[in-house]
DNA sequence: ATAGATTATGGGTAGTTGTGGGTAATTTTA
DNA sequence: TAAAATTACCCACAACTACCCATAATCTAT
């Protein structure tokens, strides 16, 4: 059963075989709208990771792009550091998608694959890399952490 | 009779079963409203328990998290580290969930499972470890405790 | 107090899911 | 154009999960 549409929680850890496909969670394929037509599109993640959307939920950041005016640097700049590396891929009848060389090698993924729903995206780890990063950005951010957590959580 | 929908008080120790269920006390899942479809949230608790939402009020914090723009370190950060272990769960016919492998190693849960009513959430503790954890704190809070009393009248 | 309903707990089975590998089609390269 | 490499598609199997049924204990109402 599904509780809501498009929205991607929980953690599972797959492994990524020699052709560099990983398994899409069930649950995760479950959420998924029909008019997302069994597609994703993956691209880099900020963090050291891979993002996977959901086709529709793209589209509407690809029109948030379309907003920002091109006559400012920034603006040029963050549409193509963040379309550049997007692509989109159906999963194949194991619920499976192939991850390009590029992206393996961007978020330096080996043989274990961490999936991660974070509500209306996908994050793919290696899980030792994302140990290290939440370190860091628990030392680092801690206060501002808690701040959010006391909005937030009930 | 009920007091409230959605409110859960009481305590209750069931048995987790071989396969990792454990029974919802018929009196949590009567007071559940029909919009939660007989399907909770369950994720890591602040404490070394695990939480178990009403799908309705997670929603909520879902809605919260939806806001928070993934460019910011923090922000992702924050929700990774909020929806990575929660996942959403229907209850089976004997009014059971499956808690899973994961949620059973982080509350070190074994046979026995102490099922505690958390007004808007149910926790489901190790019944030695709240013993210990709770004897620590009250060690520790009194004085917190009297802070409180300025907010609540009992 | 007793019958009927509800609740707690255990286990079996069929279908789903995760994972590996094989073959054909397509693209790339020489 | 032919060989090599890559990609897409298919099949197979093991492990797991969801769903079902059974039984014992407890509660409810007359």
């Amino acid at each position: 059963m599904t509780i809501n549409q498009n929205t991607f929680t929980g953690e599972f850890s797959y492994s990524l075989d020699i052709k560099g496909r990983v398994n899409i969670p069930a649950k995760f394929r479950n959420v998924l709208t029909s008019d997302n037509e069994q597609s994703f599109v993956i691209t880099r993640g900020m963090d050291p990771c891979v993002w996977v959307y959901p086709v529709t939920v793209w589209q509407s950041i690809e029109s948030e792009l379309r907003k920002l005016s091109s006559l400012s640097r920034i603006n040029r700049s963050f549409v193509r550091s963040t379309v550049r590396y997007a692509s989109s891929l159906q999963y194949d009848k194991q619920g499976r998608i192939a991850i390009t060389p590029n992206l393996i090698e961007y978020a330096q993924l080996g043989k274990e694959a961490l999936i991660i729903g974070m509500v209306n995206k996908i994050e793919i780890w290696n899980p030792k890399l994302l140990d290290s990063v939440d370190q860091e950005s628990r030392k680092i951010d801690s206060s501002e952490f808690d701040e959010l957590a006391n909005q937030i959580i009930l």
